[in-house]
DNA sequence: ATGTCTAAAGCATTTAGA
């Protein structure tokens, strides 16, 4: 089973390269993030065409998080992240598909840090802690993938004395993120590559795909039923240096579930 | 501080978010 997350930047000005990638890849499953697109505005058509179900939770300008899926269709458990009636952005998506409970999120980014911003990236995280407690306790397979804003290591930047007071890189938010590692996920990229710098987004300012100047962001994280089913993971780089890319490549695990 | 890209408001260009 091919599981697949990508930040899009938005779902309308990149359907075509998110098609081509789709075709080629054929993941089994794919967790999108940033669709900046209303609910009615989400491209089902034109996924249907190249046999994909989709479901997603949109919203006008910002955020949006969709899950699509080869062959069956995703069987949708919830959307939006427990823990606060008054957060009305769309972040999380969650559901069952060929078994496995598959968790789609775009945590906040949180920039300016300190500020309002960054406060709401951490409680977003602490509501995040919470939920996944219950899906570990729960003993199902689950994975958590997404756009987390989180470099956890100094391995995961290509400069990391320039981010130390991103919201991306500062103390508060690796933290976050060490604690919800420490739950017991395995982080499945760093897993099959200990050592490697791996990138997974790269600013379009001042060419920094072309330098190399990348962040490891988006994450995929496998609860203990699934970790010994994870076989190879990886990142389609040249996706990022494309026509109109995203400012993301799609991020890939395989897993072998034995059936 | 800079840099790039996109959508929205509203119909040219500015603004905000990342």
């Amino acid at each position: 089973m091919l599981i697949a997350t990508f930040n899009v930047n938005g779902i309308t000005s990149r359907l075509p390269a998110l098609l081509q990638w789709l075709e080629e890849k054929q993941p089994d499953v794919a967790c999108l993030q940033e669709l900046k697109a209303p609910q009615e505005k989400f491209p089902e058509a034109a996924l249907k065409e190249i046999g994909y179900h989709a479901i997603w939770h949109g919203q006008k300008s910002w955020n949006g998080v969709a899950i699509l899926t080869r062959g069956e269709a995703a069987q949708e458990i919830g959307r939006g992240l427990p823990g606060d009636p008054a957060d009305e952005q769309s972040r999380y998506i969650e559901a069952a598909v060929n078994g496995v409970m598959v968790c789609c999120l775009y945590l906040p980014n949180g920039n300016p840090a300190p500020g309002p911003k960054f406060d709401y990236k951490l409680q977003w995280f602490e509501r995040l802690i919470l939920r996944a407690a219950e899906l570990l306790e729960s003993g199902a397979p689950v994975v958590l993938a997404g756009d987390f804003n989180v470099m956890p290591t100094e391995l995961d930047v290509y400069k990391p004395e320039r981010w130390v007071n991103d919201a991306l890189f500062r103390p508060e938010t690796r933290e976050a993120f060490h604690r919800l590692v420490a739950q017991g996920w395995c982080d499945a990229l760093r897993t099959m590559h200990p050592d490697e710098r791996i990138y997974t987004f790269w600013d379009y300012f001042r060419d920094a795909y072309g330098r190399n100047a990348g962040l490891r962001i988006d994450h995929l994280l496998l609860s203990p039923a699934l970790a010994g089913s994870l076989r190879a993971a990886g990142v389609d780089r040249e996706v990022r240096g494309r026509e109109k890319p995203s400012d993301h490549a799609p991020t890939w695990i395989k897993l072998d579930l034995g059936r």
